[in-house]
DNA sequence: AAAACGTGGCA
DNA sequence: TTGCCAAGTTT
């Protein structure tokens, strides 16, 4: 393998480096263990599937919710995938809370609560991949692994100053941080995270503060003066809009219709209100709930639209209302009727949630 | 291998 | 307001 110009400074002062400024300005997180004390597997499986391409600030509350609930492994093996999911509404990518279940009943039942230890193991467990079983490997079990996230490609981007673009770069990044990790030994547990740390508050994606980097010495992009310009990402198409409708079916007791989502779908597993299939690319077709068969008792209102991007389109959703009889209700396997005020409680995903906060002021209006 | 998969914060 | 971005995995 042909090295790159990053390997020709010494790999241990640069480890040097950046262990000393962790040791020093490391963050105190709640699944993180307090400096020299063993991490909790457990707590860094749950924190590296919730943190899976979102932020700290987002996902401290649903951690600290999580281990509330569910202080163990077989705690959370044991609950019905539904309260995991009511309990995870509103982190977003919801097959990682399915597969966080599924991993957590197979640790529990075949591997008796205990993580394995080899990247290959881990690997095969739903919701753990590259990432995600070299990070479980370095920071529970503190053993060598090339710990490779997002604020990983960034600094090697920038140290070695990488002109292709990513993904592509993927491979090349990977080669050069294996030589940043090398020989690692006993702090095989902290190096990963003084990566994270450096990129969440020194090197990071806007505006980097290379005045107070501990690796700047190393940094090509610093040198150049050209750090903004990495990591380098290819473009991206623009974000078609997609729209659809949705309805807040109301029954004469006052009771609200909502329906569970199949797992095939988007938001799928989750509590959703009934509509059209925006999730579909053919906007044609009807979804779960055809309003007119519910003969309503007189002809439902547009109340509003709700706008929602997702990862790849955007969506407004045109919000209808309309008061059912009870008798003329046929409900689906899937659906159910709930009381208004128990609404909050059922764990829906953010987009529901909007809807539903323009449903009630709505009704606070005309009724 | 490229596309799918959520959300909230920030410039 | 719009687009970008954050500790990736799955199909």
């Amino acid at each position: 393998m042909k090295k790159s110009h990053v390997f020709e400074w010494n790999t241990k002062d640069f480890q040097k480096e950046l262990l000393k400024w962790y040791d020093k300005y490391r963050r105190e997180l709640p699944w993180r263990a307090p400096k020299g004390r063993k991490a909790h597997p457990y707590h860094v499986w749950l924190s590296e599937i919730m943190l899976q391409q979102t932020t700290v600030p987002a996902v401290k509350s649903y951690f600290e919710k999580f281990t509330e609930l569910y202080p163990d492994i077989h705690h959370l093996a044991q609950a019905p995938e539904e309260d995991i999911l009511k309990h995870w509404a509103g982190l977003g990518y919801y097959a990682r809370a399915r597969n966080l279940h599924k991993c957590a009943k197979i640790i529990s039942e075949v591997y008796g609560g205990n993580f394995p230890k080899t990247e290959i193991d881990l690997k095969k467990l739903p919701g753990i991949g590259d990432y995600t079983a070299s990070a479980i490997i370095a920071i529970a079990f503190n053993k060598e692994a090339v710990v490779v996230d997002g604020n990983v490609e960034r600094i090697i981007a920038r140290l070695a100053r990488i002109r292709e673009p990513l993904p592509k770069s993927k491979a090349i990044i990977k080669t050069i941080a294996a030589s940043i990790y090398e020989d690692i030994g006993k702090k095989a547990s902290d190096l990963p995270q003084s990566l994270m740390d450096l990129g969440s508050m020194v090197c990071t994606p806007k505006s980097p503060k290379c005045n107070i980097c501990p690796i700047s010495y190393f940094c090509e992009a610093k040198n150049h003066k050209d750090q903004e310009k990495y990591p380098v990402k290819a473009i991206k198409e623009a974000k078609p809009t997609r729209i659809g409708d949705v309805y807040w079916i109301e029954t004469t007791k006052g009771e609200i219709l909502i329906e569970k989502r199949s797992t095939n779908r988007m938001l799928g597993g989750m509590m959703a209100l009934p509509g059209t299939d925006w999730d579909k690319n053919n906007a044609e077709s009807m979804g779960s709930s055809d309003i007119s068969l519910f003969k309503p008792d007189k002809k439902p209102s547009l109340i509003g639209e709700v706008r929602h991007s997702f990862t790849h389109f955007h969506l407004i959703l045109n919000v209808h209302k309309a008061r059912v009889p009870i008798k003329n209700l046929i409900l689906k396997e899937n659906q159910r009727l709930i009381c208004i005020k128990d609404i909050d409680e059922l764990g829906f995903p953010s987009l529901y949630k909007k809807v539903v906060k323009l449903a009630i002021s709505a009704e606070d209006k005309d009724e």
